[in-house]
DNA sequence: TTACGTGCAAATACTTTGCAGTTCC
DNA sequence: GGAACTGCAAAGTATTTGCACGTAA
């Protein structure tokens, strides 16, 4: 059955993250597990809570908000501190990557590059410091939306 | 006189922003660029209101955001969009950077790099993306708080 | 004088917390 | 049975907005 075995991994390490820390499965993060498994990416908290109500209506949004702290620890998803609201992603043996971010159609593109990681380690030693993590969003038109405005404007 | 020389120019550009948007001069405005201009950078929306209220004691916080919207419409201060609260940094003349800032301490360190600022570009320009402004700091611990805890904990 | 600016209080938006009732083990 | 979980409503933050009054030009 193919909807099972998709993030069957996942499922494994959720579940034995929740026995570490003596903690109880529950329909509610089962439900909202999958949903986040199953989703696109770049999720805000408003969007997985309706993607979850839609399997099991009475499900509350401090669940959600609550649900997607277990999964940030257990590594399975992370924070992305947009301006404004929270977004999550996907995080298990994913590539690290950051965002470009359309501010006209709100669309929300990766991408990664070795070159910078390596520069911020770089940087980050030379000063002392540890890097734990980071932020970093590049805000700005998508093709699309440039596109389209050119056709509009001029 | 050394107080009415620093920020000089910044004082005339923030006076011509008011001229050419028809805005007016104004007690609290002029207080709040001062106290602005001679502190420490990356200061807090509270942080700036206190000082401000150093001066001048009635002075409310709404003035002081918007204010803040002033200078950095006008490029004399530029918004750091940190985890919960905004900072402001001058940025009339100041190179582009970004920001270290430790998870112990709360200190933010600066860094530039011409070679991350080259490749974001290229790599936007890779998908047509037009880039407006970036988010980019990089959570961690600083050399004194490694040091204190390395000292404390082993 | 009149348009703009100010401070307060209320409104927003997102997120967390207290609590009484429910579920899991 | 008892600790953990849930949803609601209330409380917290950080920031914005409506409004009556004050002030600069």
């Amino acid at each position: 059955m193919k909807s099972h075995g998709a993030g069957r991994e996942e499922k494994e390490i959720f579940a034995s993250h929740l026995v570490r820390h003596r903690l109880k499965r529950s329909q509610q993060r089962e439900v909202i597990l999958n949903v986040f498994l199953r989703s696109a990416s770049h999720l805000s908290v408003e969007e997985l809570l309706r993607l979850a109500q839609k399997v099991r209506a009475d499900i509350g949004r401090t669940t959600v908000y609550r649900t997607l702290k277990l999964l940030t620890a257990a590594g399975l998803a992370r924070e992305l501190a947009l301006e404004g609201e929270s977004r999550f992603e996907r995080q298990y043996k994913r590539e690290h990557h950051d965002h470009f971010i359309c501010n006209s159609c709100g669309g929300i593109f990766e991408f990664a590059s070795e070159e910078i990681e390596r520069i911020q380690e770089e940087t980050a030693a030379g000063i002392g410091f540890v890097i734990e993590g980071h932020h970093h969003q590049i805000y700005g038109t998508c093709r699309k939306c440039t596109a389209a405005r050119t056709r509009k404007t001029r």
